[in-house]
DNA sequence: CCATTGTTTGAATTTCGACTCAAAGAATTG
DNA sequence: CAATTCTTTGAGTCGAAATTCAAACAATGG
């Protein structure tokens, strides 16, 4: 028995490969992906693309998987280093929560892939998760300004969460999409100000 | 001189052609679009898909503005259909900018070629031509509501139409996406919230 | 150091859809 | 109706990218 063969690092190869497809994607957008690229940009054959992911979609997937991941931990990250009074970490919130410019690659990418959720039930799932997870930390800092009295709700928690989720996702999808009305500046000041009117919290 | 040859009803074709070209990016998506689609759903050969658009991303520009188009005429008439009451129509512009379901076929379609807008500056000009028009929609009826002392405004009427239209964009996406959290229902409950709170108009 | 199995490659093949084009069809003029 | 030009067709060509595959190349166990 035990012919192990050859247990390699399947985890690292198969990792190196997500994130040379997200760079594909990012580069040339869904649309244009073609297997020779995220080799090219892992540094393999074809083959051996197809080899780990005989389905290609599965591997869009994975990308997303990643992005969702890495965005939610680097919001997350804000608000935990950000300093303990509400005001600042809702305004860290919002700040992690905007692209900073037409390419910023992880919104850009985010939104390529949010696109497939229309028709891909996987990538639905993602975007339903990520959405729940943002709403959970807008939730998180909204209920301890409220408990601390820094801030008084203008609704549930939950409610005023959402909207703050909706509203940056509406600027974002605009700031990458490059319509020139809606600078990140402005946005920001923006949602700031619509957090100040719901929080009735005059120092965010 | 004048051999006039036939000088057929060109812009008739091009329109069915436009049409065609919506349906199968609905139906496919932007991505699978293929010219035997078109054809398909125009009733023509390939061959006449070609002739009259050499270059296919005029095809696709013109689907996006006939897009834009027929959408703000809709909310346009649903704002001048609505009674003279500036609470009602804001309520009609709210209820005319939210798909009503994942499978509205119009914001769908809309969604899909925002996409491109990144990418193509052509699109992105649509697109900003849309946002700029849906503001002043809202921005026209939030001065009316001001001026005649039914809405009392947190903010200036094109900041609080940037907001809005941002609003409705952002739930629209999450909708058409699939996300389980956010039904029509909801959005559309809690973006009229947001238009109570901006407006200190309790009928809303 | 040989047997076994996991991994990688790249050339050959297949697939799919865009694009070409010559010929046929239709409207208009005179 | 003859001449002219516009329109339409669809079979054939072309090209790009996915997919296959047999052979070469490790790593590990014994």
């Amino acid at each position: 028995m035990s012919k192990v063969g050859r247990p390699r690092n399947q985890t690292a190869r198969r990792q190196a490969l997500v994130s040379a497809a997200g760079q594909a994607i990012t580069e040339r957008g869904l649309e244009g992906l073609r297997i020779k690229d995220i080799a090219d940009a892992a540094g393999v054959s074809q083959g051996s693309v197809l080899y780990y992911y005989p389905e290609l979609d599965d591997l869009v997937l994975e990308v997303h998987r990643g992005a969702v991941e890495g965005f939610v931990e680097s919001r997350q990250r804000a608000y935990d280093e950000a300093a303990a009074d509400p005001a600042v970490r809702l305004r860290a919130l919002v700040d992690s929560g905007l692209p900073a410019s037409p390419e910023d690659s992880l919104h850009g990418l985010l939104y390529q892939l949010h696109r497939r959720a229309g028709r891909s039930p996987g990538h639905a799932e993602l975007m339903t998760s990520l959405f729940a997870r943002e709403v959970g930390l807008y939730s998180t800092a909204l209920e301890v300004g409220a408990a601390t009295g820094v801030f008084t709700l203008a609704a549930s928690a939950q409610d005023l969460a959402h909207g703050l989720v909706a509203l940056e996702d509406g600027y974002g999808l605009h700031i990458v999409s490059r319509n020139a009305a809606v600078r990140p500046e402005r946005a920001r000041e923006l949602v700031l100000a619509h957090a100040r009117a719901v929080t009735g919290c005059a120092s965010l």
